[in-house]
RNA sequence: GGUCCUGUAGCUCAGUCGGUAGAGCACAGCACUGAAAAUGCUGGUGUCGGCAGUUCGAUUCUGCCUGGGACCA
């Protein structure tokens, strides 16, 4: 029999931090958060990490976890977060925005082992898109086939695959299964498209009165580069041009402001696409009390 | 008050020697198997300030009106 995994999913700013907790009250759950720069210290306001206060008591995995500039991925938290599901005598609760890692661990997802300081052949960083995509045709042309030329990264990813494993990342692909491996209840916090526009700005305004630019001087003093990889997150990597004294404070704020409206609009392509999500509005009290209650019934079946 | 410049997409601006228009950003849609808050793809969304004149035809030329800017008084 399955273990049973919620998952509480949704774009950023719907409040799935706070219905999370809501959740792990009702079922005595422990929170796995499925957030890719959260698990970075120091990286508090504008990854909007939730707070001890906030977490009223409820334990919270994977947070906080990583130095500011080590390195992450989709595997590490698929691996991760596997091995709390496995441990945990409570409800596991995965809440999180970041789509790919969601599916790596609910699903049949298989990353070989690999070295992260394994760098791609210098012979391609020559290479030009055209020639580079050419080269993937040859030696994997179903893969290929579903990456688009110009998506440099991605074709160096299949790639790199291959010279490592000794196999296509299509023929990997081809032997996994495509189902969940825990039995899974998505939860899908939205709203209007407009009223969490609003919402995503306010809580931009609100990360800047509570010291933002602090947080990120603080880390670049103490090592941080604009190069890392939580530096590239939402928030942070807006400050560059302004560090460097090329734009204004405000100019920052209203950039952070446009992205992270953007990756909202990617958090809804990706999850009303790639998962089998329940949406609803959580800012309507009967909606929500009524996916409080289909969640309820799914846990005791 | 006078002279000159200016008004084109949500924004910043190209452009049409007269045949109703296009870039960047924004916006919308989409893809996604180890950076995913990443990366890439697709889409023009418009009374070309208003009214009249010339013309087969005006966003383009002319006149007037109107908004904005600069300079001179």
């Amino acid at each position: 029999m399955m273990k049973k995994v919620l998952v509480i999913a949704g774009p950023t700013a719907a409040g799935k931090s706070e219905f999370a907790v809501e959740m792990a009250k009702k079922l005595d759950g422990i929170i796995i958060s499925g957030d890719s720069i959260q698990v970075y210290r120091g990286f508090d306001i504008g990854s909007g990490k939730i707070t001890k206060d906030e977490m009223q008591g409820v334990d919270h995995e994977l947070i906080d976890i990583l130095g500011p500039r080590d390195h992450y991925s989709a595997a590490d938290f698929q691996k991760m977060a596997r091995a709390i599901i496995a441990q945990t005598d409570q409800f596991p609760i995965i809440c999180g925005g970041t789509g790919l890692y969601l599916k790596a661990c609910l699903y049949d997802y298989d990353f070989p082992e690999e070295n992260h300081e394994e760098t791609v052949d210098p012979a391609w960083e020559q290479m030009d898109n055209d020639a580079l995509y050419a080269l993937l045709l040859q030696k994997d042309p179903v893969q290929a086939e579903k990456i688009h030329p110009h998506n440099r990264r991605r074709v160096l990813r299949a790639l790199t695959i291959l010279a490592h494993q000794g196999q296509t990342m299509s023929s990997l692909e081809a032997a996994q299964s495509h189902e969940p491996v825990y039995d899974i209840w998505i939860a899908g916090c939205t709203m209007d498209r407009e009223k969490l526009y609003a919402r995503i700005n306010a809580r931009v305004e609100k990360m800047f009165a509570m010291g933002l630019e602090q947080e990120v001087k603080d880390l670049l003093q103490s090592g941080s580069t604009f190069c890392d990889q939580a530096m590239q997150g939402i928030g942070y990597r807006e400050f560059e041009p302004y560090i460097k004294g090329e734009c204004t404070l405000d100019e920052v704020k209203t950039q952070i402001q446009t992205h992270s409206r953007q990756f909202a609009k990617r958090q809804y392509t990706w999850l009303r696409h790639q998962l089998p999500v329940h949406w609803f509005d959580i800012t309507d009290p009967k909606e929500k009390q009524k996916m409080v209650e289909e969640i309820i019934d799914w846990s005791r079946s």
